[in-house]
RNA sequence: GCCGAUGUGGCGAAAUGGCAGACGCAACGGACUUAAAAUCCGUUGGGCUUUAAACGGCCCGUGCCGGUUCGAGUCCGGCCAUCGGCACCA
C-alpha cells in the first residue's frame, strides 16, 4: 500500500501506551499473603487457562480464544474487589524441540527460549492481563525440580486400601515394597514407535500411528516406569460428582475410568497335558483359570473359554498336538502392530489349545481357545464365552463352529439368541426363573460359599506409563544398582540433564541420555536411570507452582497454597457474589458459576479453561496427582479444578478446521496490526457462545472495529488540525429518564452476561448502548464513565484512554479505570409505567395494546375484549378462556 | 456399533414455555462529497393480497414426523443430517 489508510481511531498508539504503563506498574500482580500490598479482606479468584506449548509457528487465533474469556472475567473480579491469580506460563518439554534439535543439533533449550520468547511477545500485544512475575517454565531447572520431587513422593508412598488414601511407604507392612509403589518398573508390552525412537502412551497413539508425526508404531515388551493411577480409580470416579465441569467432560472421564461391577470365576483345567513336566509331582492341583465377567447369571451358558493369546497359563495347558498352531498364532498377533489389529477386527481370529476347563456349577467341560479378542490388559486377561447372550462371542461361535446356548429368556418374547439385556435365567438350574440381577446375586454368592467366585470391580483405566526415550522431559531422580532401583535424595535435586553432541534416538529403545557416558555413571557401582518423564508431568502441577512460583524450599508454601487452593476464603467470596443478579439458564448449567456450591467445592482453581483436546489425559492425570498429594498432607482440597470451561474450536474462514494445507490460518498479528488489540478481542468473543465451534470472518472483526471507532467517536471528535480532543457534548449532567434506563439495563446485562460465560451478547448490549447516544446532543459524563467501566473488560486499552482522557478535563477522575469498581444497577430505574401487551386470538397476535404494568387480570381481559380489532374476530364465536400472563400478554380462546 | 454435541434469514447469531430473527456482517436505497472512501440515516425471512401510491391485511416459516399445552425454537417421543469422542473392556 501506498500510503498508509488512515486507522477509524488510534489504537496503535493507545495501545502499547497502556501495555508499557500496565507492565512499568505491575498492575496486575497478586501478592500472596506476608507480601507488602496483600489485602486478608478480599475474597481470592483463581482463574486459570490451559498454558500453552511453545510451538515455533507462534500463537494461532484459537489460543486467544480462551485467554480473552479468562481475561474479560480476571479484569471484572479484579473490579469486583476480588484478589484475583490469573498467571501464564510455558508447557515447553516436549518433541518438536527435541527433533529440531536433531536435525540442527542445537540445545533444545535454545529453541525453547526463543519461542517463548516469541509467543510472551505476542500475548502481551493483545493486552492478557497475565501476572507475569509468576511466569513459569516446565524446562526450567527450578521448577522441574519440584516435578522431581512430585516424583519422589509418588514412588516413596502406596496406596493403602484399607484407608483407601496414599500413605508413605513406611507404614506399608507387607514384603515387597516395590510392588505396591505409587511408581514403579514393570516389563509391559508397550507402543514403540521405530521412526520416534521412543514409547508412547495409548492415548498417544491414534489408529495405530502416533499421535505426533503420524509414524507406524507396534507392541513390543520393554521395562518401563509406572504410575499406579489405577489405585486411585474409584475415586477419580466417585469424586467428579462435586465438580462443577460440564456434564460431557464429566462422562468421557466416567467412560474412560470404565468402572464395572461383575465377578471372577475360577475354573478348573480338565486336560493338561504339559503339567507333568512343569510341575513335578503335583498332578492333583490342577490349574484353575480366572475369569471375569458381568454376567456371572449367564455361567450355563458359557460353552467355551478364551484367553489372550499372551495369557500366562497358555504355555501350561497346550496340548501336544496343538502346540505348533497355537505357537504360530501367537507370534502372529504379536507381530501385528495396533493398526492392524484393529484394522482387522471385523474379523476374529483364534485357535483350540486342546484343553478343556469345567463349568464350576454343573461340571461340563468345555473348550479353552485363545484369541485376540480378548485383551490380557484387562480383567483377568480371560474370558467364558456365552455366545447366547453376547455379540463378540457369538460372532466368534459362528466362525468356529462352537455351541450356542439360551440361558436368558428376553421380556419382550424376541429372539434369545443374541440377547444381551436382562431378563430371566432359564436352562439354569441355581439361578432358574430368576431376574438377571437377582441371578447375579445368587450365583456369585453361591460360588463365594464354595471359593470358586467372588464379585469385582473392574476398570477400564490402565496403569500410566510414565517413562520416554527422550532426550527433551525430566530425568528420573533415580539411579539403578545390582539391577535395583534406588530414588535420590531431595537434597540431590534437581537432576539436570547433560548437554548432548547429538540428540538422535539410539534407535535401540535404549534413550539418548544413555550417550552421556558421563553422566549416566552416578557412582562405581550405580548408574542413573537414562528414561526421561513424558510432556504431562510438568503441566500436572503448574497451577499449583503458579500459587507461589519462586519458592525454592518447597514446591508451594503451605500458606499460599491455603490462600490460592484452599477452602479458608470460600465464605468471603460468597459473600462478595451475593446480592448479585443471577440468571440461570435452563439445560445450561454448566454457563453458570455456581456460588452456592462453593462452600462444599473440592477444587481449588475458581475457573479452568481450556479445549476439550484434554478432557481425558492432562485432567485425569493432574486430579491423579492432586489426590496423592492431597493425601500425603501437602494440600488443602482434593481436588485440582473447581470449574471447567471448555472454549470451542475456531474454524477458518472456509469453515474448515484451520491447517497449513488449507492455507486458511488467521495470524492473530495481522489482525493486530489491521484493526488493533481491543478489536481482536472483542471480535474473538463477538462470534458466538465461547464454548461453541465457530467460523472466523474477517468481515467480523472490521464490524466490531467499526463499534469500537464508535465509541472512540463518541467521546472524541477531530479539530479542523485533525487532531482529535473531548467532545464538547459530554458534560457534567443528570442522565434523562430514558438514558438512565439505558444505562442501567446495559450494567444488568453485562454483568450477567459476563457471569454466565455470555461475552456475546454482553457485547451486542454495549452496542446497543452505543446507538442510543450517538445522536445525542448533551451526553451525560456520568453514563460514559459507567460505561467505560462496562467496556474495560473487553477492550481496556480503549476504556483505559477514554477514562484518563475524561479526567483531564473533569476533576472528579480518580485513579485509572482499572483500579475503579464494577458499577451496580438499579432494578426500580429499568420498570416501565406503561408496557406493550400482547393481544392474541387463539395463541396468534392479533393486537397490541399499551397498558399500566399495574393493570389487574381483570383489567387487561377487559381491555382485550374491547379491542375492535379482537371484537371483529371473535364475533359470533364463544370465547372459551382468556388467558392473561400479566405485564405479557393476553390469549383469547374460542 | 456405542456415547455426546449441534441443526433458526444470504452469513455469525439472539430469544425465564408468551411478539422468532436482538446485535453484527453482507446487500440495497438515501444524506454528505466534484468524486470515491469513511461516516450518518433508512430498508432487508419467504409468499400472497389491498392500493394510483402509501398505510394496511392474510398465510407460511426455527432439520423431518408426531405429542403435551390456551400457546412450542424452547418440553416429551420417534426419525434424519453434520461434527466430535470411544471402539472387541467380557
Amino acid at each position: 500500500m501506498s500510503s498508509e489508510r488512515r486507522k477509524p481511531y488510534p489504537f496503535d498508539q493507545i495501545e502499547p501506551k497502556w501495555q508499557a504503563i500496565w507492565d512499568e506498574r505491575c498492575a496486575f500482580h497478586a501478592p500472596n499473603p506476608g507480601e507488602t500490598n496483600f489485602d486478608p479482606a478480599k475474597p481470592k479468584f483463581y482463574i486459570l487457562d490451559m498454558f500453552p506449548y511453545p510451538s515455533g509457528a507462534g500463537l494461532h487465533v484459537g489460543h486467544p480464544e480462551g485467554y480473552t474469556a479468562t481475561d474479560i472475567i480476571a479484569r471484572y473480579k479484579r473490579m469486583r474487589g476480588f484478589s484475583v491469580l490469573h498467571p501464564m506460563g510455558w508447557d515447553a518439554f516436549g518433541l518438536p524441540a527435541e527433533q529440531y534439535a536433531i536435525k540442527s543439533g542445537q540445545h533444545p533449550a535454545i529453541t525453547t527460549r526463543e519461542n517463548v520468547a516469541k509467543f510472551k511477545a505476542q500475548l502481551k500485544r493483545i493486552g492478557f492481563s497475565y501476572d507475569w512475575q509468576r511466569e513459569i517454565n516446565t524446562t526450567d531447572p527450578a521448577y522441574y525440580k519440584w516435578t522431581q520431587w512430585i516424583f519422589l513422593q509418588l514412588y516413596n508412598s502406596w496406596f493403602n486400601p484399607k484407608t483407601n488414601k496414599a500413605e508413605p511407604i513406611s507404614t506399608y507392612r507387607g514384603k515387597n515394597p516395590d510392588g505396591v509403589r505409587l511408581a514403579y518398573v514393570a516389563d509391559v508390552p508397550v507402543n514403540w514407535c521405530p521412526e520416534l525412537g521412543t514409547v508412547l502412551a495409548n492415548e498417544e497413539v491414534v489408529d495405530g500411528k502416533s499421535e505426533i508425526g503420524g509414524f507406524p508404531v507396534v507392541r513390543r515388551p520393554m521395562r518401563q516406569w509406572m504410575l499406579r493411577i489405577t489405585a486411585y480409580a474409584e475415586r477419580l470416579l466417585n469424586e467428579l460428582e462435586g465438580l462443577d465441569w460440564p456434564e460431557g467432560i464429566k462422562l468421557l472421564q466416567r467412560n474412560w475410568i470404565g468402572r464395572s461391577e461383575g465377578a471372577e470365576i475360577d475354573f478348573t483345567v480338565a486336560q493338561v497335558s504339559n503339567l507333568q513336566t512343569e510341575e513335578d509331582g503335583n498332578l492333583e492341583s490342577c490349574p484353575t483359570i480366572r475369569v471375569f465377567t458381568t454376567r456371572p447369571d449367564t455361567l450355563y451358558g458359557a460353552t467355551y473359554m478364551v484367553l489372550a493369546p499372551e495369557h500366562s497359563l497358555v504355555d501350561l495347558i497346550v496340548t501336544e498336538e496343538q502346540w505348533p498352531a497355537v505357537r504360530e498364532y501367537r507370534e502372529r498377533t504379536a507381530r501385528k502392530s495396533e493398526l492392524e489389529r484393529t484394522d482387522l477386527a471385523k474379523e476374529k481370529t483364534g485357535i483350540f489349545t486342546g484343553a478343556c476347563a469345567i463349568i464350576p456349577v454343573n461340571q461340563e467341560r468345555i473348550p479353552i481357545w485363545i484369541a485376540d479378542y480378548v485383551l490380557l490388559g484387562y480383567g483377568t486377561g480371560a474370558i467364558m464365552a456365552v455366545p447366547g447372550h453376547d455379540e463378540r462371542d457369538l460372532e466368534f461361535a459362528r466362525k468356529f463352529d462352537l455351541p450356542i446356548r439360551e440361558v436368558v429368556q428376553p421380556p419382550g418374547g424376541e429372539d434369545p439368541i443374541g440377547f444381551i439385556g436382562d431378563g430371566i435365567a432359564i436352562n439354569s438350574p441355581i439361578i432358574e426363573g430368576l431376574p438377571s440381577a437377582e441371578a447375579k446375586r445368587k450365583i456369585t454368592s453361591w460360588l463365594d460359599e464354595r471359593g470358586l467366585g467372588r464379585s469385582t470391580i473392574n476398570y477400564k483405566l490402565r496403569d500410566w506409563l510414565f517413562s520416554r526415550q527422550r532426550y527433551w522431559g525430566e530425568p528420573f531422580p533415580v539411579v539403578w544398582e545390582d539391577g535395583k532401583h534406588r530414588a535420590l535424595d531431595e537434597s540431590e535435586l534437581p537432576v539436570v540433564p547433560p548437554p548432548l553432541d547429538d540428540y538422535k534416538p539410539t534407535g535401540t529403545g535404549e534413550p539418548p541420555l544413555a550417550k552421556a557416558k558421563d553422566w549416566i555413571r552416578y557412582s562405581e557401582k550405580a548408574t542413573r536411570e537414562a528414561n526421561v518423564m513424558p510432556q504431562w508431568a510438568g503441566s500436572c502441577w503448574y497451577y499449583l507452582r503458579f500459587c507461589d512460583p519462586q519458592n525454592d524450599e518447597r514446591f508451594v508454601s503451605e500458606e499460599a497454597e491455603k490462600y490460592w487452593m484452599g477452602g479458608a476464603n470460600d465464605e468471603a467470596r460468597m459473600t462478595k457474589d451475593e446480592g448479585m443478579t443471577k440468571h440461570e439458564p435452563p439445560g445450561n448449567s454448566s454457563f453458570v458459576i455456581r456460588h452456592s456450591s462453593f462452600k462444599s467445592a473440592p477444587g481449588g482453581v475458581d475457573l479452568y479453561v481450556g479445549g476439550t483436546e484434554h478432557a481425558v489425559l492432562h485432567l485425569l492425570y493432574a486430579r491423579f496427582w492432586h489426590k496423592a498429594l492431597f493425601d500425603l498432607g501437602h494440600l488443602s482440597k482434593p481436588e485440582p479444578f473447581q470449574r471447567l470451561v471448555n472454549q470451542g474450536i475456531i474454524l477458518g474462514e472456509d469453515n474448515q478446521k484451520m491447517s497449513k494445507s488449507r492455507g486458511n490460518i488467521v495470524n492473530p498479528d495481522d489482525v493486530i496490526d489491521q484493526y488493533g488489540a481491543d478489536a481482536f478481542r472483542c471480535y474473538e468473543m463477538f462470534m458466538g457462545p465461547l464454548e461453541q465451534m465457530k467460523p472466523w470472518s474477517m468481515r467480523g472483526v472490521e464490524g466490531v472495529a467499526r463499534f469500537l471507532a464508535r465509541v472512540w467517536r463518541l467521546f472524541m471528535n477531530e479539530n479542523q488540525a485533525g487532531e482529535w480532543q473531548l467532545s464538547a457534548a459530554i458534560r457534567d449532567v443528570d442522565p434523562d429518564k430514558a438514558q438512565q434506563k439505558i444505562v442501567h439495563a446495559t450494567i444488568k446485562k453485562v454483568t450477567e452476561d459476563i457471569e454466565s460465560l455470555s461475552f456475546n451478547t454482553a457485547i451486542s448490549q454495549m452496542m446497543i448502548f452505543v446507538n442510543a447516544f450517538t445522536n445525542a446532543e448533551i451526553i451525560p459524563l456520568s453514563a460514559m464513565r459507567t460505561f467505560l467501566v462496562l467496556l474495560n473488560p473487553f477492550a481496556p486499552h480503549l476504556a483505559s484512554e477514554l477514562w484518563e482522557k475524561l479526567g483531564a478535563k473533569f476533576s472528579d477522575a480518580r485513579r485509572d479505570i482499572t483500579e475503579q469498581s464494577w458499577p451496580s444497577y438499579d432494578e426500580r430505574l429499568l420498570v416501565e409505567n406503561e408496557v406493550e401487551i400482547v393481544v392474541q386470538v387463539n395463541g396468534k397476535v392479533r393486537d397490541r395494546m399499551r397498558l399500566s404494568i399495574h393493570a389487574t387480570e381483570a383489567e387487561l381481559k377487559a381491555a382485550a375484549l374491547a379491542s375492535p380489532k379482537i371484537k371483529a374476530l371473535i364475533a359470533g364465536k364463544t370465547v372459551r378462556n382468556v388467558i392473561v400472563i400479566p405485564k405479557k400478554l393476553v390469549n383469547v380462546v374460542v
